[in-house]
DNA sequence: CTGAAAGCGCTAACAG
DNA sequence: CTGTTAGCGCTTTCAG
């Protein structure tokens, strides 16, 4: 098996075939006698021969590449959903080509269109927004794009999320049953749609009730925001429980709370995060959050990238997948039997 | 600006020029004139083109695309890893195309054929072993390789790793300066060149102090393995300090002996691990480990990888990068004076 | 079922 | 500097 780009003709040559012989033997589906097949893959064989995917991709028009712009891989839930989305495309035969970006705007969408460039036959935007122009351009382009873990105003793009607000009202509810009324919220970058719908939930559930918000800080996501939002709200008139929006900053809230200010969780004050990440289930944490089932976030958003490109007028959807209250150690537990509801 | 494909040929018509004007214009140091690139530049934004990067790609036997084969992502040195590698990739006009891999050998190598047919101009390899039919089969389709994170046996292709013998030396003298005697190590999977060099440095840097190894398990790099690993070291006859051959796995270990086990760190055993992810600076670890300095890691591997794409003869290298021991808070210090070397 | 022929969109000599 | 002319390696009609 030696190789150095052999190419069908010379496969073609040896198996005393034509070219397009060749072809159809490689292509699933075409029409070729028992006999050219094995003559064409004894001669492929023996001459190391394998089809370039980009010269079928330049005739076919299908690259078979999805494109997948991510912007921070810090917080562990995206290490996680990449793997996923990486290896549920890879048996589907796409394959991921990735894309860094900075959170800044503006570079996004530079980046879509470099991606738009290789002809990419779909985008998975992982926790960015884009410009709309940038949607236009996509749609224009008909490439079908679906916004993972991010909603979108664009009405023509699909997105899928988790139940955000949801997973906010059942946080509140957990503490209200607990008793609590002195609650406080970390926020995460103001422009996500996550940290919107994951505080309006939240505020709300709580406003029903006859609760409003007793502090709030600001986090952005970034463990050093995270750790100076923990101790500028317990400066003074401490919340008794607190809602984090996710758990990167989470766990920088409890270190700052255990190790700066001598606080003990969850006697001092409860502390509920969002994403279960993995690390949430270690014994240094163990973090009462609200899980994201990832798999079927992804499941899903493959499913429907996948459909888009192969149907390219189905409709476009927005799906909230719902996830379960993970009950762990760091928020005090209502009643026994109010627990079910969390669940 | 509209868009659905808009071709060099469409460009050149409107633009009243040849089409091969045209991709002179897009050819960065191409002769062209000022006229012609300010008419070619006006039809080209009119009609929203970009230039196709497959085909271009075709014809020039470049890709630009640089194949990534990993294993895992839940070891928060890779996520690290691969944001930066594909930063530094990107900014130097390459893209990323990652191929997810399960450790099981085999996987790796249709996994590396698949990028073969996708005409990437390079590869890299994270922490993965390769069979050395697929090495041929990479030198002989001429595509450059080079190992990140893990040595290998063949001669002709480049690897990248952290001096991992020199680390595990490091953390022996620590030790040994420390005042330990009954020293343990948990090591990661046995297949990985990282796990050999850190242990051998280790145990032989031991050995010359007339130290022997005291205790050993395996935790094979994954968490619930590092924990029955720990688990079954204190079960009896406990050493009082332990090198654990990654931070992932240095986590688990802690969790365990303290929050199972009940002891105290470093009170109670001294542990130091390695890589210096993100986590070993959060104040719940605090954890002493041996920095592998990513950055530089990834710098070297971009260049040499490049410096091979355009050279295709260059000498296939191996670089060892050293990383300090970082003092943190989970292994005693030893006398003040002593510190410094191990900086 | 099979070969011949026509491109996919672009770059790279080659004359001019 | 610019247009013309070949292809890159493959899929896909189109006759047979």
């Amino acid at each position: 098996m030696r190789s150095t780009k052999v190419t069908s003709s010379e496969v073609a040559r040896l198996a005393g075939v034509s070219q397009s012989a060749v072809s159809r033997v490689f292509t699933p589906g075409a029409s070729v006698s028992e006999n050219t097949v094995k003559k064409v893959r004894m001669a492929a064989d023996e001459l190391g021969y394998r089809p370039n995917v980009l010269a079928r991709a330049m005739v076919s028009g299908k690259s078979r590449m999805i494109g997948l712009v991510v912007a921070y891989l810090n917080n562990q839930f995206y290490p996680e959903a990449l793997e996923r989305l990486s290896n549920v495309l890879q048996q589907r035969g796409y394959h991921v080509l990735v894309f860094m970006t900075s959170t800044t705007a503006g570079n996004v969408d530079r980046v879509i269109e470099d991606l738009l460039d290789y002809q990419v036959d779909g985008i998975i935007a992982a926790s960015v927004a884009l410009s709309s122009e940038l949607s236009e351009s996509c749609l224009s382009a008909k490439v079908p794009l679906v916004m993972f873990n991010r909603a979108q105003d664009n009405p023509h793009l699909s997105a899928i999320t988790s139940a955000n607000a949801s997973g906010g009202r059942k946080v509140a509810r957990f503490f209200l049953a607990g008793g609590y009324r002195k609650v406080g919220y970390i926020a995460g970058w103001e422009g996500a749609s996550t940290q919107r719908d994951r505080e309006a939930g939240f505020v709300d559930e709580l406003e029903r009730a006859g609760v409003g918000l007793y502090s709030r800080e600001v986090g952005n996501f970034v463990t050093e925001e995270a750790q100076a939002a923990a101790r500028r709200m317990f400066r003074s008139d401490p919340p008794d429980a607190i809602f984090v929006a996710n758990d990167h900053m989470a766990f920088a809230v409890m270190d700052t709370l255990r190790y700066e200010l001598g606080m003990d969780l969850p006697g001092d004050v409860s502390i509920i995060g969002y994403d279960d990440v993995p690390a949430a289930a270690w014994p240094s944490y163990n973090l009462t959050t609200v899980r994201q089932p990832v798999n079927r976030l992804v499941a899903h958003t493959v499913d429907i990238l996948l459909d888009n490109i192969e149907n390219p007028d189905v409709k476009p959807q927005r799906i909230e997948i719902d996830g379960p209250l993970v009950i762990r150690n760091t928020a005090r537990v209502p009643r026994e039997e109010t627990i079910h509801e969390f669940r």
